[in-house]
RNA sequence: GUCCCCAUCGUCUAGCUCGGUCCAGGACACCGGCCUUUCACGCCGGCGACAGGGGUUCAAAUCCCCUUGGGGACGCCA
């Protein structure tokens, strides 16, 4: 028809989206974005038995949350069986697929005997020529080639050559009428126009077959692109142990999803020397050659590190609207100045939010060893006078303020930081965080002082 | 067992298509230092890899073969 690019991502409801499915889900998504087609969402819901509904929906709220919109679909395989009866009777009438009789024993019977045998476990082709009607019981088994080469034209690895000996005569459609897998999947693939399938490495010996359902219906065999697995620090396949949690999970520890989307399509994937993207330039650059032949390990420090430049570049406003809406403080000059302060001091949305929000309510604990520290007898007093001068300042500016400093210095004698380390201290509880005069802009000058007479008091009740 | 895929610092990777510019570059982590009232940020420097063995070639991380290692798949699951 034309050469729109088609991609699909095609979830099974039967578990949360973890980084995994969400990485070939962004390839998907950004080849079409890159190449100004379509992308398509697809339920393969056909186990009954697994699939649910909470899955699907925590699916779909995974993907609006990173922002994967999708052209088409939902599309659901349970729905479209009248589809692949369809197609399955074309087969039948070409005489390239047939019941078959054999029971689930028989057939474990066969692949024993040839694993016995030292060879591939696979279903004989008994019941191939005897013409069986469709019975109760009975399978639609398709007529694979008995010879020959399989070759999958495949983007990312090149060709593979599969020899068509390794195949059976698969089953297309169980005893109880529903479909398989590989049939459903090729169906859906070839009526919605689906080229290239991007999908995970391990399907790439379920491509042999769907390309001889392709060729039995003489259709045109699709483009097919493997991404290589995401495996754990074990090389192992990644799993929950490994931090394989729901992409949700990384929503909640205050991650932000151009970061998550930012670190998934890097592992894998590159160009050239570069580590940080935002989602527009990674659809101008993304490309499916650039992506790796080989398996790569989940690294969380990195995946944190990524968010924490993500958050350092992030826009003041931005920033502002998600503190608030996570912590119910209202957006406001006063918030967007604490955000713009503390964003390179913190890696998460959550680690900013804790850092800021002593300036937004009265109560909140000197962290122990900062107060033993800094909030000793000797501070006493100069955090008493620089509380005085404060008190008589008439602007509450920089240069007043140097001014208050520079007179509690000269009056005790003392540097700088014997003054400011308290002060911090006295403020927020901590003896780390924003520069002094940050701290007391965010501050205000009333709460400052009386911040200050609090930590005096403190230091008399803990002298006892 | 059989088939398929893969193999550069601990990890993600550049380089491999067109062998020499690579005694291998970047990033995370780690270790020093600078900046600085603190902590971050930033900047500078350090540590650290072509799995092994054979070829081909004047020359191999780059091409070929073998070995080893890892991953995946062999269902009326997806």
């Amino acid at each position: 028809m034309d050469n729109t690019i088609i991609t699909r991502f095609p979830p099974s409801p039967t578990g949360s989206l973890h980084v995994g499915g969400a990485r070939t889900a962004v390839f998907n998504w950004l080849y079409a974005r890159a190449k100004k087609g379509k992308f398509i969402l697809r339920f393969e819901d056909t186990d009954q038995e697994r699939s649910t509904k909470e899955s699907e929906e925590e699916i779909l709220e995974a993907m609006e949350w990173l922002g994967l919109d999708y052209d088409e679909g939902p599309f659901y395989q349970t729905k479209r069986s009248d589809v692949y009866q369809k197609y399955a009777d074309i087969l039948i009438e070409k005489g390239l697929a047939y019941y078959c009789t054999c029971t689930q024993e028989e057939v474990e019977a066969m692949r024993e005997k040839a694993k016995a045998e030292g060879r591939k476990p696979k279903y004989d082709g008994r019941c191939r020529e005897k013409g069986l009607k469709k019975t109760e019981g009975a399978v639609l088994r398709i007529k694979a080639p008995l010879s020959g080469t399989c070759i999958i034209k495949d983007v990312i690895k090149g060709n593979i050559a599969v020899p068509y000996e390794e195949l059976d005569d698969f089953v297309i459609q169980r005893s109880d009428g529903t479909f398989t897998y590989n049939f459903a999947v090729t169906i859906d693939d070839l009526t919605m126009g689906v080229s290239p399938v991007i999908r995970g490495d391990d399907h790439v010996s379920n491509t042999p077959k769907q390309i001889i359902i392709y060729e039995a219906l003489g259709e045109k065999v699709p483009e097919f692109g493997h991404v290589p697995m995401v495996l754990g620090s074990d090389k192992k396949r990644l799993s929950k142990r490994h931090g394989a949690m729901s992409i949700l999970e990384y929503k909640k520890l205050g991650y932000l999803p151009d970061a998550v989307i930012n670190y998934i399509v890097r592992l894998g994937w590159s160009y050239g020397d570069q580590e940080f993207f935002t989602r527009k330039e990674l659809i101008e650059k993304f490309s499916l050659e650039n992506i790796g032949r080989s398996p790569g390990v989940f690294d969380p420090e990195k995946m944190l590190s990524i968010n924490a430049e993500h958050m350092q570049n992030s826009d003041d406003d931005f920033l502002c609207r998600i503190i608030s809406s996570q912590s119910k403080i209202p957006v406001s000059d006063k918030l967007k100045l604490a955000v713009n302060v503390y964003k390179s001091r913190a890696k998460t949305l959550i680690e900013l939010e804790d850092s800021i929000k002593v300036y937004f309510t009265d109560e909140f604990e000197y962290s122990e060893k900062a107060a033993k520290d800094n909030l000793k007898e000797s501070s006493k007093e100069i955090l008493k006078s620089f509380a005085d001068k404060l008190g008589a300042i008439k602007d509450f500016t920089h240069d007043e303020i140097d001014a208050a400093f520079n007179q509690v210095l000269a009056d005790h004698e003392i540097k700088f930081p014997k003054l400011a380390k308290p002060l911090r201290v006295a403020l927020t509880g901590t003896a780390q965080g924003a520069g002094i005069h940050e701290t007391l802009d965010l501050t205000g000058k009333d709460k400052a002082i009386e911040r200050i007479e609090k930590a005096i008091m403190w230091i008399n009740g803990n002298k006892c």
